[in-house]
DNA sequence: GGGGTAACTTGCTTTTCGCAAGTGACAGAC
DNA sequence: GTCTGTCACTTGCGAAAAGCAAGTTACCCC
């Protein structure tokens, strides 16, 4: 599967991962959300040789999580902001911290979320906009969209057969 | 850095990446999610060299995410299944899955989670468990927690100073 | 005993990574 | 007016990882 193939996978999941399910970029994203905007910022935050971070910048720009702006013409000085799209990937950031602080912070919590107003440490957890029920398996089902295709669509079958020969 | 250097970071993100920032491992966690179990099931539905798919398989089993059941003596034969932490990690694969339908579905979506209950499609945002409040960068802040170190609090004071000048 | 299934391992080639060093264009210090 | 420092990279090279194809072991079924 080459990746070109690759990008066109009728999986929302998938497609993201395509652009941004890498371990490097999955920081510089992070740190974009902590206010880092800068090329010697992200080297020094992240210990990343600046090969790869070079790369990896273009990726995102390509991808459109992030803009390149100069800020400084003579010499070329430039930013790399977070566009609405890269704004856009918040809640994936926030899943992996509340994870981490939840499943891997064995000695306490050491970076949180908390409330401006109240001062408190957030729990950060998934809900349907609408009904406000929280994203449980047992109350939401993966299903196929109006643009699913066959493969999804064998997908989708396998996984009702398998649960419900589970039962 | 080395890599066990980087497992001990003070960054709950950068713990959940270093566990399971890799492509190929996200995608396996994304079948596990979907009620893959065997090693040819997930085999086929990457279209991952076999392989790379072990090193994959034991570094989750490793981690925690899943473990690995013998299902048949003889011939060995065994079945990867999510763990509690491997299920306590689906609000970061469902956050990629609302982002992939929200950002990268332009011709519509293929997958999404629908209601049980009433067959509407949901619309997963985060919020705060206690008071329901959506998690934005306005509401709430990135801050140190109990057990952070020196490079927790230079860091928490960076975005800080840097939020502050950005008024 | 021939074919099929399942869960891998091995060997080899290609790609990518990571480190160290270097570059160009300036800014400010001495 | 040279010297040091900053910033955003690029280049070269050895090491590590990924990808591909084939092979292995241990069954079961016909």
């Amino acid at each position: 599967m080459s990746k070109s193939e690759r990008l066109s996978t009728q999986c929302p999941v998938g497609r993201t991962l395509e652009r941004v399910g890498d371990y490097w970029t999955l920081l510089i994203l992070r740190d974009a959300f902590q206010g880092l905007t800068r090329f010697d910022q992200f080297e020094k935050s992240l210990g990343v040789a600046p090969n790869i971070l070079t790369k990896r910048l273009a990726g995102l720009v390509e991808s459109g999580f992030l803009d390149k702006h100069a800020y400084n013409e003579r010499p070329p000085r430039y930013e790399y902001r977070l566009t609405d799209r890269g704004r856009d990937f918040a809640p994936v950031l926030t899943a992996m911290l509340a994870f981490g602080n939840r499943q891997l912070a064995p000695e306490g919590v050491c970076g949180q979320l908390v409330d401006r107003d109240t001062g408190r440490p957030a729990e950060p957890i998934m809900v349907d906009r609408i009904s406000g029920k929280p994203i449980t398996a047992e109350a939401f089902a993966y299903e196929a969209g109006p643009a699913a295709g066959p493969e999804v669509l064998d997908r989708v079958a396998f996984i009702a057969a398998k649960q419900a020969s589970a039962r």
